[in-house]
DNA sequence: AGAACATATGAATCATTGTTCAAGTGTTCA
DNA sequence: TGAACACTTGAACAATGATTCATATGTTCT
């Protein structure tokens, strides 16, 4: 995020440049997705999804299922649910969270394909 | 990561927890989808997979693309490139990089639809 | 109303991380 | 060989972020 008396860089390629950044999206939109897999990029959150995917489940079962506080989870499902990703509903004194979006299933598999073919 | 004392933490649905833990991956799994991730969860990183995806690049052209200096673009190819999400080629003094993942245009995607929804 | 419980939230802390700056490789070409 | 160039790398700095602690909210039950 610089823009300083506009750069003074090398440029070895003009044609090609020019010819990517006519086909790159809006910046805004590639703001967006990284915003949206920085959520995914800590593993308390992808253990809570991946936990919401098998099931509906309330804070303090999340936070004993991965021997952490409710506090610490209780923030991250806040995280959660501004990206959209999981929802809640209140049943009593107990709050139920789930899944909010059909595609964290698919971005995990995309995800999962790319770490074994590494291994 | 706590594991002090084993936590006195309230359970209110132990078959839930029991089972959804036993259909959890390995954690190291879900570390390393969370390492994945982390890596597509910056901006300027996200903007050169997607420049990548378009042609085959040369540090300095993804410097004046992206309007940033060749330090910043180099280290941020480092740690695409341990990722083994882009790989490179040599040519003369250029240094050229190109996707080394058929899978990044598929995580893009999933992504993209999410945030389109949001909207 | 008041006690007990489940969850949320704000401030503080400690670790992580992106960028810059300065200096280092490695390659070409005169 | 040495100057010029493309790129890499390490240290330093500022910003971001995850967890903890203490406290607040909201609900139930007596």
């Amino acid at each position: 995020m610089k823009d300083i008396e506009s750069c003074e860089q090398t440029v070895i390629h003009e044609d090609i440049i020019d010819s990517v950044r006519k086909n790159m999206p809006d910046e805004e939109v590639l703001y967006d997705l990284a915003e949206l897999f920085k959520v995914f990029g800590d593993s308390t959150r992808v253990k809570i999804l991946w936990a919401l995917g098998e099931s509906e489940m309330c804070v303090c079962d999340i936070a004993a299922l991965l021997n952490m506080t409710q506090s610490a989870i209780s923030h991250q499902l806040r995280i959660l649910k501004q990206a959209r990703l999981v929802k809640n509903r209140r049943g009593g004194k107990v709050v139920y969270y789930s899944l909010d979006d059909d595609h964290v299933r698919s971005i995990f598999d995309q995800g999962l394909i790319h770490i074994k073919e590494v291994k």
